[in-house]
DNA sequence: CATAGCCGCCTTTTT
DNA sequence: GGCGGCTATG
């Protein structure tokens, strides 16, 4: 086996495969068959003894970690290895070791409309106003501080100004709510896992015997938490593969450090390094671009690209007028592309945000062309696929009150607002959960008879369900779904009811395919696995349709023609990553971008457009910065004679005798060359121009003598 | 208690 | 532009 695995490497990847003891980091540039270096490596491991029971391989998402199986699979060697994601290792761990962790084994897992409805409840009970400490803020100050483990109290500890101490204030009360409703969020996973590594001893070891081997994919982006927890479970063993890439690290505001993996070889002094240069997917001309995108990123290790593919067509850079009408440029370009031949999967559209789908979306319905829209999420936040869940839900976790609340009158059943308040009272005095407290709802005086016999009635449902809680999980889905009256409302409910309806049948058959795949099916199991499911889940590369998606759930993915539009400034580099003081953000965008380009193997097609619409107003947009630093002459295009001078600045230029500059305008500069304004001090012929240089230097220049041209495209 | 309609809020990326 | 929450009405 370890020559027919051997000869199909090259010699640095092979390095990678058969060092099997010992720290190791795989350095990987894309396109460099990284994937493919990890599941032999697994095979590798397994060939030289290892039982593939500890084995453990984690991945960024669900889809690669089934696409790793497969793989491993097909070499014969992954029954029994652990694949997954780190979310998923740690659902594992938690329910192992509920109780060390404290916590219960039957948790919910909290999305962010979940979360935002205890952050809501937590600052109110804190008397705090929602203006100045808005839900969305608190959860993101929350999130930042779990994922560097740092926990209510200490921060209480710590807090010093006013805003922190209210923070913590209401970060404490959170995660008493969180706690009382049994329910985790996504970091709790991370962080209470961590801890439980670091504070139980014994555990840890267990768990390091149990994963003798850890190879961790993508681990430029990992966070503080994640790094502590793979630095835990290694720490007894050393036995620690990372691969990654700092040039594709793009979820810093999420918590992601490259740090973690510039700092590999003195977290593991004896580690073996190798790079993977040599990329093995794109035609040398994607290659250009990309890397003379990237070389403008200061903060990086330098990383060769290495094409093996010949040079390919040249890069096309194109500017339109709208976003329908680069939409509608896209819909025929890919109606060209399939004449020559192409299959619709292998061609993909990448965006920055989820909006930009819609006018995409609506040209590829007028030109009659399949796609997809790479969206997993988006099925899981139905309102009717939330209202059956919720169902499930409460049978595996009664004291979810969220679930609870949320079915209690889902479909009609007469238990309004005022009744759910005095059973909700009821249970406050009594120091209850909701579900205690309904339970005992013939005992609250202070509900009249007929609500008491609606609730009996609904309390006596759900025992019923109860009873069929173990086993498989779409037989039971399919009762609750009839008995629970969901069914019948939807179906008076017109056409928007059969929809749902539908959707319905969809979840049901999607658990019918869950009890199929798993070894011991369960419906905790299963909806901790739901919760888990991430965009790129849903793509379905079998089928011949166009992927739309965005840039961050085009990661780890590849297509043989990439189409990147809306390559605008506010868009990418996005208006929202502009605040800081540093570069660091304006870096992730271009890193971001830069993982675009790479997904291509033989076309790519880059676009922007002169006008958007953004929040229902048609605004006149500025190419993105990142455009002039492919490389490419791409201020030639798009400047024919029939370009019509931009009439909706007209009475702009009439009423000025100098050149009007604003914040964010591209200009050139004859000795500095290209740049964007930071800052515009208008003081009449006197005015002072900031700018930033593409060479990364920043001047401010009296307007007069600056000799500024615009750069309009 | 249910429903419809209106107002005001947010609005990047995601496990 | 879209959703959630609130209010007024039946």
């Amino acid at each position: 086996m370890h020559n027919t695995l051997s000869q199909q490497l090259t010699a640095s990847q092979r390095k990678a495969v058969f060092h099997t003891e010992g720290p190791l980091l795989v350095l990987a540039g894309p396109g460099s068959g990284k994937t493919r270096v990890i599941t032999y490596r697994i095979a590798a491991l397994i060939e030289s003894g290892v039982r593939p029971y500890n084995i453990c391989a984690i991945t960024f998402t669900n889809k690669a970690a089934e696409e790793m199986r497969n793989r491993a699979m097909t070499l014969g060697a992954s029954a029994g290895a652990y694949i997954s994601t780190f979310h998923s290792l740690c659902v594992r761990i938690l329910r192992q070791y509920a109780d060390q962790a404290g916590i219960h084994p039957n948790f919910s897992i909290y999305d962010s409309s979940d979360q935002a409805r205890c952050i809501k409840q937590a600052v109110k009970n804190c008397e705090l106003d929602t203006t100045n400490f808005s839900p969305a803020r608190m959860l993101d100050a929350i999130s930042t501080l779990k994922n560097k483990l740092i926990d209510a109290e200490s921060f209480k500890t710590g807090a010093d100004d006013f805003f922190s101490v209210k923070l913590a204030e209401i970060y404490l009360s959170y995660q008493h709510i969180l706690s009382e409703l049994n329910g985790l969020d996504f970091d709790d996973l991370l962080m209470k896992t961590a801890f439980l590594l670091q504070d139980c001893p014994d555990v840890c070891r267990q768990l390091g015997d149990r994963f003798g081997y850890l190879l961790i994919d993508e681990y430029q982006d990992t966070n503080h938490a994640q790094y502590s927890i793979a630095k835990a479970l290694a720490s007894n063993h050393n036995n620690i593969c990372a691969t990654g890439d700092p040039d594709q690290s793009i979820y810093r505001w999420r918590g992601a450090d490259i740090r973690n993996i510039m700092a590999f070889e003195s977290d593991w002094p004896d580690a073996m390094i190798v790079k993977l240069e040599e990329n093995f997917r794109s035609t040398a001309n994607i290659l250009a671009v990309a890397d003379h995108l990237i070389a403008f990123n200061r903060n990086r290790k330098l990383k060769k690209l290495i094409p093996t593919k010949p040079e390919g067509e040249s890069i096309r850079v194109t500017g339109f007028e709208d976003e329908n009408e680069e939409a509608h440029a896209v819909a025929q370009h890919i109606k060209e592309l399939t004449g020559k031949g192409v299959s619709l999967n292998d061609i993909a559209i990448f965006y920055r945000v989820n909006a930009q789908s819609r006018a995409l979306e609506e040209a590829f319905v007028r030109s009659k062309l399949p796609y997809q829209i790479v969206r997993g999420v988006e099925f899981y936040r139905r309102k009717e696929i939330r209202d059956l869940l919720a169902y499930l839900k409460i049978l595996v976790n009664p004291d979810d009150e969220i679930a609870l609340l949320r079915i209690i009158n889902t479909p009609a059943r007469g238990i309004g607002k005022v009744t759910t308040e005095r059973i909700r009272a009821y249970a406050a005095r009594h120091r209850i959960s909701f579900f205690e407290a309904l339970k005992k709802s013939n005992n609250i005086d202070s509900l009249p008879k007929a609500a008491k016999a609606k609730l009996a009635v609904f309390i006596n449902m759900l025992g019923q369900f109860a009873k069929d809680v173990a086993g498989k999980v779409a037989p039971l889905a399919e009762r609750v779904f009839t008995e629970s009256g969901l069914a019948e409302s939807l179906r008076a409910g017109g056409p928007d009811g059969l929809n749902a309806i539908e959707n319905l049948n969809e979840l049901i058959n999607s658990a019918a395919e869950y009890d199929k795949q798993a070894e011991q099916p369960s419906l905790l199991d299963y909806l901790q696995q739901i919760s888990l499911f991430s965009d790129t889940d849903a793509y379905d590369a079998a089928s011949d349709r166009v992927a739309l998606m965005t840039l961050h759930a085009a990661k780890g993915l590849e297509f043989e023609h990439v189409f990147i539009v809306g390559v605008e400034d506010g868009l990418l580099p996005h208006e929202r990553s502009n605040s800081g003081e540093d570069d660091e953000q304006l870096e992730e965008e271009r890193r971001l971008f830069f993982v675009g380009i790479t997904r291509a193997k033989t076309g790519l097609y880059i676009s922007h457009a002169r006008y958007r619409t953004v929040r229902g107003q048609f605004l006149r947009t500025i190419a993105s910065e990142f455009l002039f630093e492919l490389g490419t002459d791409f201020t030639e295009q798009g400047r024919d004679d029939d370009f019509d001078v931009d009439d909706h600045d007209d009475y702009d230029s009439s009423s000025q005798t100098v050149p009007r500059f604003k914040k964010g305008q591209l200009v050139r500069h004859e000795k500095f060359g290209l740049g964007r304004i930071k800052e515009f001090l208008d003081m009449g012929e006197n005015s002072v121009i900031t700018i930033k240089f593409n060479s990364g230097q920043t001047k401010s220049l009296v307007l007069k003598y600056a000799n500024l041209s615009e750069v309009d495209i």
